[in-house]
DNA sequence: CTTACTGCAAATCTTTTGCAACGTC
DNA sequence: GACGTTGCAAAAGATTTGCAGTAAG
């Protein structure tokens, strides 16, 4: 459970002049737990109604927009048709993710890699670039190797 | 106008036994033309409508996921909204987007940057990757300029 | 002629919005 | 007490599906 990252987004949001309802309050304990990254709107619901039953599913939406306009949270995509929330930043700052085709397991990783060929692209274009989106996918160990095993 | 592409795709479809109605002729055309690239099914079906009057949305959306499943579109997606499609392979090979947040504009650029970055990904995660996407979002020379203009 | 294909309308699914009731500050 | 916030229902927008009619082979 990452305090200060709750308690930041507590400041930020109040220096902004938005109240703390009890839905804020759960969304934002859910995001600064360890086991929450890139949810969507539907599983953040899910994880909160059990503690919080009364938080809709349009406040959790409504959360999400707002905490990713504030620099809270960031979106982001799987390409799988949902959109996705992270905390900003986060403990591992920018990263992308490499998704497994079996078990869903998802691996960070940094974008060190990227930075390079960013350049050369630059170059080679002619664009400024902002920014990128990469995401991988393929077959975790695991499952490889459970694969493998089936022969 | 790719000839050999439509001589292609027209080849595999009926290998596979599917019919070739004036509907599926019409969206292989515009896909083996220069000018599509990254098409909507929405886009598609503008293109279509000028030449082919009596062909519905539905029928495009079914031809493109036809197409996909035979092999002859690949479906990509540049994360705002819309599933696009573009010659599976085509002219320039598999490849990547740079896509100018001001104008739109599109550069396409191979994939040889990416090989590297998966192997050494390989290595580190376990991970056998099967395949990947990368988006760049930045903005055009041209765009670069204008806006240095108005300062 | 048979079987696949089309087109319309309606359903689906995620996300957004209108509006009255509610709760924070 | 004022005004931001919530929740419901309904809208919106892209895509999919059911079904009766149509046409390719």
């Amino acid at each position: 459970m990452k305090a200060d990252c709750f308690d930041d987004a507590l400041r930020e949001l109040r220096e902004r002049g938005f109240k703390l309802t009890p839905q804020r309050r759960a969304v934002l304990e859910l995001f600064c737990s360890d086991g929450a990254r890139h949810l969507t709107a539907q599983q953040a619901h899910d994880a909160i109604r059990g503690r919080e039953p009364n938080v809709g599913l349009v406040t959790v939406y409504r959360c999400l927009e707002l905490f990713t306009n504030v620099g809270i949270l960031d979106k982001i995509k799987f390409n799988d048709g949902f959109d996705r929330y992270e905390l900003h930043g986060g403990a591992s700052g920018h990263h992308h993710h490499l998704v497994c085709t079996e078990c869903g397991h998802v691996v960070e990783f940094g974008d060190c890699l990227i930075r390079s060929i960013e350049r050369k692209l630059e170059k080679m274009s002619g664009f400024c670039i902002e920014g990128h989106w990469l995401e991988l996918i393929g077959q975790c160990r695991e499952c490889r190797e459970r694969t493998e095993e089936d022969d």
